[in-house]
DNA sequence: CGTCGGTCGTAC
DNA sequence: GACGTACGACCGACGT
């Protein structure tokens, strides 16, 4: 959207029939022909220097038919078949459209008029300016305000006026024009008799077609008959005539960012046609030739001498920059011992350091600890600039030997994330296949798997340097590859540089430290826990007349629908009854059973998941766990937790918390919990500008009781519990991007009342309704939705033609901006937090990361000035248009904090 | 005996 | 089908 630069949409069909035409017969040596080419070609390399667009497609019909061979047979009847001169002609053009780094669409049963017309609506929607190479008039519908047409090859351009000029119609009435006058090429039958003049004169005089066929009777002579005879017909070539600019592409204008030109390729095709002064023009052989080793290993070496030691630290001191990465004993980085190390500064190249390895060979292996003495200094000094994969394991695991990895300049795993977080996974072997098509040695193929994996630190060094020494060549490479996409999306690079990258170390500290849990209290109430449950289990199967397991919901399907004949209330996606909790609460007003399965469930989950689960995650060394935060995980940038997952430990009922009050600090400190008040509703104030939420914040209100007041129409004094239950659900139903289905689900009120409150709230709330369109519109258009910091979130299915998915994709788009910035807000935080924490030499650290809460365990002592400055840091990361609130508390556990 | 999809439930 | 993002327990089917 803040693109100065036009999309530019390139009609290749209708140049390439004229190319054929308009061009001398040029052939090669070996009798091809290739003047289409080259006359295609010659004017896409004008257009891309005229334009420099950053967005472009160059679009060609598909074989097959459109829906306009549906409605008229006779459409395109007469075009003769392509010659074979020219059909032998786009392949090569076809290569030379995607060497040139420039989008090639060809949509199946979809004409490039249509693909061109849909992709030009979406960047108007979006406000980017539109600019369509064509030879054919039939586009000038297409022109407004943001649109216009160029002919690149007789050179003229045409705006509104120019289209005004040319047609004596404006561009909405060309379709008009059009169905009056006619096509032969596209056999558009039109009206006979009725040519140019005639069409714009009438145009002109009645205002539109139907204003024509209206006037029919009037207009005398051989035309008025003519044009009363063709009156069924020319609706018919008004709708072949008119694009279709709403079909499902697939793409949108975002994924037609323009590519560096493949040099290497555009080499060979141009010396395979023959066009020598462009072949010229690439200059001399591309002299890395990295590309073509892609298949082929580079050459690795192992490091087992104190010469090659020092040959490969000074080469690694003089570098800009180096790719590193460890291989350890583990995986869980709280017991990972270091095995080898491995680096490179140049790609196809690489070293492998084994520190660790036992078996046979190992006399060849340096000692670890004097390596480890003697990398130390390269390896913490900040200047050293370091590329790696998923760098907070390798920093994690260098700190379990006292080494604390710094100058972390790029993460080749972070880059893919910012880049676009929807890949599913960010692991180097993907990025490699998706990057650089190129297939890395596997970890299984290296250790084995299943019972006959062996450990790292087994795998015999010749193997482990092969394997070791390509991740850090990959990891480079990749970096090579990827940082330069960041670079063309300046918002994402400072993403990246800014947050993600800083926010590395932090993330490790947090891990390395973990947080105490007192087991003992866990262990007593997960006895209490089991007793409970062995209660309600007699008790359900002696209700069910039978044991069962309560634990599998086949079973209590079985149970409940099929034995006892309880209503089914609920199907699962699947087509079977749900016992989803909803159901079986309902279901619990009119029967014991469901009330009892459903107390066995909320105590089983409590018992297994937590209860017991947590002890065992204990770490036998530090006495703490340690979850690991992964970075690279969560679509809208949010952070995931696991092993133990501490983002979802209970809070809302009595029980549940009680789990949350094992988690206790150190003897002499408090825990302290600082979180973000309403963060979201506040970011919606902000992005939406609504000046009705941005009051209730300014004033400090209680905002769902402000919400509930303007939609209720009382003060808010008068609002009741029951309002602002319903408001509540209405602000957080926004954020998720509800329907009125689901509100009414979520209230159990009908739709149509639900759909009542929506309306509503949308006329109090009128900015908030612009601000959903608007987020709407812009993933359509571009197909991603941006946060407040310009982190993007793609939507590839924005415009699938499957309504489900679609509306999925859109509610994911309304959400994600509100989501993802305050994940943005909340790193920031930490980082500013993680900053005065270093700096300060206080003994406070902070612990935990919950989305929009920090835990901390602070010192007794220092309890005062952790809770000022953290509320400092954590309100002055950004300035919005609300102010951050941040509610802090403190306690002998996280319960009590919280 | 492992893997994987389905269902459910916890958090924000 | 219908309210967004995660992780994980458990079951049961399936393949080794």
């Amino acid at each position: 959207m803040n693109d100065r630069k036009p999309l530019v949409l390139v009609d290749g069909s209708s140049y390439l029939y004229r190319a054929f035409h308009a061009m001398p017969n040029l052939t090669n040596s070996r009798g091809e022909h290739t003047g289409a080419v080259y006359g295609v070609a010659n004017m896409l390399r004008k257009l891309v220097a005229d334009y420099d667009p950053q967005h472009v497609a160059v679009v060609f019909d598909a074989p097959g038919r459109t829906f306009r061979d549906e409605i008229y047979d006779a459409y395109k009847a007469h075009r003769p078949p392509m010659p074979g001169e020219l059909s032998a002609q786009i392949a090569p053009l076809h290569a030379v459209v995607r060497a040139m780094g420039l989008t090639l669409l060809m949509i199946e049963g979809v004409e490039a008029d249509d693909v061109i017309a849909t992709l030009a609506d979406q960047a108007t929607a979006a406000g980017m300016d539109t600019v369509i190479s064509t030879g054919d008039k039939d586009l000038a519908q297409l022109v407004s305000d943001r649109v216009t047409l160029i002919d690149t090859m007789t050179n003229t351009r045409y705006d509104r006026a120019a289209v005004v000029e040319k047609f004596g119609v404006p561009p909405e009435r060309i379709v008009d024009y059009l169905a009056l006058v006619g096509d032969p090429v596209d056999n558009i039958p039109g009206v006979p008799k009725v040519g140019p003049k005639t069409a714009s004169r009438w145009l002109q005089q009645y205002g539109s077609l139907d204003a024509v066929k209206q006037h029919a009777g009037e207009i005398a002579g051989k035309v008025g008959e003519s044009l009363r005879a063709s009156l069924e017909t020319v609706d018919l070539s008004r709708r072949l005539a008119t694009v279709n600019r709403n079909v499902d592409l697939g793409v949108t204008v975002q994924d037609l960012q323009r590519q560096e030109p493949d040099a290497a390729q555009l080499r060979l095709l141009y010396k395979d046609l023959e066009f020598k002064s462009w072949l010229a023009a690439l200059g001399g052989i591309n002299r890395s030739g990295d590309e073509e080793t892609s298949s082929g290993t580079g050459t690795y070496v192992t490091i087992s001498e104190a010469a090659q030691l020092e040959a490969w630290l000074e080469r690694l001191q003089a570098a800009d920059l180096f790719a590193i990465d460890t291989e350890t004993t583990d995986l869980d980085v709280m017991n990972a011992e270091l095995v080898g190390l491995s680096f490179t500064d140049r790609c196809g190249e690489g070293a492998y350091l084994p520190l660790g390895h036992v078996g046979p060979g190992v006399e060849e292996q340096l000692d670890r600890g004097l390596v480890l003495q003697r990398l130390k200094d390269l390896l913490e000094d900040p200047r050293h600039k370091k590329v790696g994969q998923n760098l907070k394991y390798d920093m994690s695991v260098l700190a379990n030997h006292g080494i604390e990895l710094r100058g972390i300049e790029f993460d080749t795993m972070l880059e893919s994330y910012v880049l676009d977080s929807t890949g599913s996974r960010h692991d180097m072997d993907g990025l490699a296949l998706k990057y650089l098509g190129y297939k890395t040695i596997k970890y299984e193929e290296v250790t084995g798997k299943g019972k006959n994996q062996i450990n790292f630190r087994e795998v015999p060094i010749e193997r482990a340097t092969q394997y070791a020494a390509e991740d850090a060549d990959i990891t480079l490479r990749l970096h090579q590859n990827l940082w330069p996409r960041l670079g063309q999306i300046p918002s994402l690079a400072k993403l990246f540089r800014d947050i993600e990258m800083p926010l590395v170390s932090v993330l490790s500290r947090m891990e390395r430290h973990g947080v105490r849990i007192d087991t003992e209290m866990l262990r007593r109430q997960s006895s209490e826990l089991a007793l409970r449950l062995l209660e309600l289990e007699h008790e359900a199967h002696r209700l069910a007349g039978r044991p069962f397991n309560l634990a599998s919901p086949l079973q209590i399907q079985e149970v409940l629908f099929n034995e006892q004949r309880l209503p089914v209330l609920k199907k699962t996606p699947k087509g079977q009854p749900s016992t989803a909790e909803e159901v079986l609460q309902e279901l619990s007003l009119s029967y014991e059973l469901p009330r009892v399965i459903l107390e066995h469930r909320g105590i089983a989950k409590l018992k297994s998941t937590y209860a017991d689960k947590l002890p065992e995650m204990v770490n036998t060394r530090t006495g703490r766990v340690h979850t690991s935060y992964h970075q690279a995980v969560a679509a809208t940038g949010r952070l995931s937790s696991s092993d133990p997952n501490l983002q979802n430990i209970p809070v809302r009922t009595a029980e549940g918390r009680r789990i949350r009050q094992a988690f206790v600090p150190e003897p002499g400190n408090r825990l302290l919990s600082a979180d973000y008040s309403q963060i979201e509703l506040r970011i919606m104030a902000h992005l939406s500008g609504d000046r009705g939420l941005l009051g209730a914040f300014e004033q400090g209100s209680d905002v769902h009781r402000a919400t509930a007041a303007e939609v209720f129409g009382v003060s808010p004094d008068l609002v009741t519990d029951e309002m602002r239950r319903n408001a509540k659900a209405i602000n957080f139903g926004l954020i998720y991007g509800m329907s009125s289905f689901g509100l009414a689900q979520q209230l159990k009120i009908d739709r149509g009342a639900a759909q009542d409150y929506i309306n509503l709230y949308f006329a109090r709330y009128p900015g908030v309704k612009d601000f959903m369109e608007r987020t709407r519109a812009q993933a359509h258009a571009l197909g991603y939705v941006e946060t407040v910091f310009g982190r993007r979130l793609y939507l590839p299915e924005i415009n699938a033609a499957n309504q489900a998915r679609r509306q999925y994709a859109e509610r994911t788009a309304i959400n994600a901006p509100m989501q993802g910035t305050a994940a943005d807000l909340i790193k920031l935080a930490m980082l500013a937090v993680d900053s005065w924490l270093l700096g300060s030499g206080t003994r406070t650290r902070m612990i935990m990361q919950v989305h929009d809460e920090l835990v901390f365990e602070v010192p007794e002592a220092e309890l005062e000035t952790a809770m000022r400055q953290i509320r400092q840091c954590m309100t002055g990361v950004a300035r919005l248009a609300v102010p951050l609130v941040v509610d802090i508390g403190t306690g002998i556990n996280w319960d009590e904090a919280h």
